[in-house]
RNA sequence: GGCCCUAUCGUCUAACGGUUAGGACGGAAGCUUCUCAAGCUUUAAAUCCGGGUUCGAUUCCCGGUAGGGUCACCA
């Protein structure tokens, strides 16, 4: 038996979103499953459409997704043969140049046309099963504008054929040409690959995923901080699975279980919130060190910013998050936050508006926690703040909340933040006590 | 409209005739807790409908219905 050969074949024709690269990722694990070879076949048959850029954000992509090619051209390289080809073609009497009406800007006076044989087409499908399609209606589809201007359909069989592709892989969206292609591929006397046609990624209205409806390009994610073995992980349980109750493999262990007989059917949609979720789980898999180089993040104290990371990592679902929060909801661990007094007595009962409570209450933690060493842990820091919070609280004077709210705003100046035993172990005895003693200021 | 494909919780899915129909994401509740986040526990939530076949259908067959794809001198 042959190696397998699979191939991806996108048109460098706009920018490709999950869906385009969810046919790739099967075709690559397909192929790396059975030791086979993966080819990138760029299908630039199209000039008017096809843009470099489109094609180096192919490249891109592929390549953050570490889905390596062992093979990658552009299907106009091989434009000698498939002129070649559609010469033979006609010289066999399988086609014949036709002369037309042009019905659009742009269109010939003459086209290369297939003699249809009619008739039906059937094939099988390795997800599908058998697929049977008549094939009359299609009259003498076009197959070239010209000697050198092959259309999709006929390239993709020659050049299929050459390379060798045992299984083409793709979206269901194809099921569609198949027949026409076998039909061209009989003409030639080339042998039939296996066909797998995949089910489509759907927006959330159930139609086919494309930029016209918001689908992002496969890139927007990579910017927005997804890690790629999180989209991979994704994108490849879209539609598949391996079989028990796993969640989040790994590119290894995705090309060792992948297998075309568990591909789904039915399409799926592309839902956000489970690929930020899968990607805070690879996010969190990351040591703290690799946190930061591969989310690309940066404050002015390299120290505390290395202590931040835990909190980063229970917090964040991208790296764009966690450098959001680096200068927004977790800013004060790098910057003294600005704190107002009406805020610093909230937890104050009413019946004491002079924020006396609040007072003593900050002035009491002044020498305990002065006496914290730097590098202490949260744990530790707990340990000696909470039982003072504790007294307040069987004092009755508005429980640990008395303590522990103006205490966390004086540090954070925020609402919402991260536990105060957290926050000073982070900016250091010192640096809290400073914060602690402009708070008690404000309340003179 | 023709042709083709598909159908399990809101979403991704498991269950190759026999399960209390399982898991994950999301949701809700509780615990923890000064807040947020996380964590832990609990919980709601599905076999599109109708016929067959069978002792027994999510599963096999047929018919509906619904959804999708495709009908280019794009790919």
């Amino acid at each position: 038996m042959s190696a397998v050969v699979t191939r991806f074949a996108p048109s460098p024709t706009g920018l490709l979103h999950a869906g385009n690269y969810r046919t790739a990722v099967f075709a690559y694990l397909f192929a790396k499953h059975y030791d086979g070879s993966f080819i990138l076949r760029i299908e630039d048959t199209d000039r008017e459409r096809s843009k470099p850029e489109y094609e180096a954000n192919i490249l891109e992509a592929l390549a953050w997704l570490t889905l390596a090619a062992d093979k990658q051209y552009r299907q106009s390289e091989h434009r000698a043969r498939h002129r070649a080809l559609l010469e033979k073609l006609i010289a066999d009497g399988a086609a014949y140049v036709s002369k037309e009406i042009p019905k659009n800007p742009g269109d010939k006076e003459e086209v290369i046309r297939f003699k249809n044989p009619k008739g039906a087409v059937t094939f099988a499908d390795v997800i599908r099963g058998e697929i049977t399609m008549g094939v009359s209606d299609l009259g003498d589809f076009i197959i070239a504008r010209s000697l050198d201007e092959p259309i999709f359909h006929f390239a993709v069989v020659v050049d299929d054929a050459d390379e060798h592709v045992t299984h083409v892989i793709r979206g269901e969206d194809h099921i569609s040409n198949t027949p026409r292609q076998i039909l061209i591929q009989r003409a030639l006397g080339f042998v039939e690959p296996i066909y797998g046609h995949l089910p489509l990624i759907l927006c959330n209205d159930r139609t086919k995923l494309s930029k016209r409806k918001g689908a992002k390009a496969l890139t927007e994610y990579r910017d927005l901080g997804i890690l790629p073995e999180a989209m991979l992980n994704y994108l490849a349980f879209l539609g598949w699975n391996p079989g028990d109750e796993r969640e989040y493999l790994s590119q290894d262990e995705l090309v060792k279980d992948f297998d075309l007989l568990r591909v789904h059917k039915g399409s799926a949609i592309f839902d956000e919130t489970k690929l930020f979720s899968v990607n805070q789980h690879w996010m969190r898999t990351l040591s703290d060190a690799e946190f930061i180089m591969r989310g690309q993040l940066v404050a002015q104290d390299e120290e505390a910013l290395r202590k931040a990371i835990p909190l980063l990592k229970e917090r964040a679902h991208t790296f764009g998050e966690a450098r959001e929060m680096l200068s927004g909801e977790l800013g004060c661990l790098f910057m003294e936050p600005t704190i107002t007094r009406s805020k610093l007595v909230e937890k104050e009962p009413a019946a004491a508006q002079q924020a006396g409570m609040t007072k003593s209450a900050l002035e009491g933690l002044l020498e305990p926690i002065k006496a914290l060493s730097e590098g202490v842990t949260a744990k530790a820091v707990k340990e000696v703040v909470m039982p003072l919070a504790d007294a307040e609280e069987t004092k009755g004077k508005g429980g640990r909340g008395g303590v522990l709210w103006p205490l966390r705003y004086a540090l954070s100046g925020q609402e919402r933040s991260p536990d105060p035993f957290t926050l000073i172990a982070i900016l250091g005895p010192k640096e809290s006590i400073s914060r602690i003693q402009k708070a008690i200021a404000i309340l003179e």
